[in-house]
DNA sequence: GCGACAG
DNA sequence: ATCTTGTCGC
């Protein structure tokens, strides 16, 4: 991956203390451009039951021009913080983070489930886990959080800006023709063109791009009990040199 | 005051 | 977010 510092996750006790917070992150966000090209692109989401707390996260990271699965990282863990609309990255970050540290190889770029800076206060969740795990990043959600936008034209991979206070916060992006447009936003670390370059790369048979798209498959697994927690390679795992066999 | 409101 | 079968439309 590339450099930039990790920011250690703080947990607010509070809703007021979560937004102070924010605005405090929002500075610390970059939206220069990538510096190093992207071979390996995760995608990131989450799982629960209704009404329980149980947190199910994953991290799934794939090897482009293929988008072909290379590892997996999937933790369990508690809820710290309840749903509210603009303060999502408090409830999921902890345990994305748990899935972020078991993975062996850190992708170059990640996409969240959810927004990035297009948000009330430019913080939203892709923005945050870009800024606590040092990885470019981006978000991808499903529907708009704030903002307006214009129709995009129909066919695939036709865009249209999101505005909010006269600033463009991300894109809705028509990722298959015919069906409703996913909402794309820069997260840190990287440019509005490798955002839009990335999710075009990114773009299957499906609505949702695969990174996301592969993310919450796994994870709705995982919760099922149907793949256990912990790391999985889908190929061979890089050969490690041991200090015999020099 | 009213509508909107990621996952 | 999750619970669920069939159904309508390109």
């Amino acid at each position: 991956m590339q450099f930039s510092a990790s920011k250690p996750y703080q947990h607010p006790q509070s809703a007021e203390e979560a937004v102070q917070l924010q605005q405090q992150l929002r500075e610390q966000i970059s939206l220069s451009p990538l510096t190093a090209p992207v071979r390996y692109l995760a995608g990131a989401d989450i799982s629960f039951n209704l009404y329980e707390d149980t947190v199910y996260a994953g991290i799934v990271v794939l090897e482009l021009p293929g988008l072909t699965p290379v590892v997996h990282a999937l933790a369990q863990c508690v809820a710290g913080f309840p749903y509210v609309p603009g303060l999502l990255s408090f409830r999921e970050i902890p345990s994305l983070l748990q899935a972020w540290e078991l993975l062996p190889l850190k992708p170059d770029a990640l996409v969240v489930d959810g927004h990035g800076i297009a948000h009330p206060r430019r913080m939203g969740i892709a923005s945050h886990f870009g800024l606590v795990t040092g990885c470019p990043s981006m978000g991808c959600a499903k529907k708009k959080l704030a903002g307006r936008y214009e129709e995009p034209a129909l066919e695939k991979g036709s865009i249209s800006p999101l505005l909010h206070k006269k600033e463009v916060i991300g894109w809705a992006f028509r990722s298959k023709t015919g069906t409703k447009p996913v909402f794309i936003s820069l997260g840190n670390g990287m440019s509005g063109e490798d955002a839009l370059s990335l999710t075009r790369r990114s773009l299957g048979k499906y609505r949702i791009p695969e990174p996301t798209r592969q993310a919450h498959l796994l994870v709705n697994r995982f919760r099922r009990g149907e793949v256990p927690a912990g790391v999985h390679w889908y190929v061979r795992p890089p050969h490690t040199p041991s200090p015999t066999e020099k």
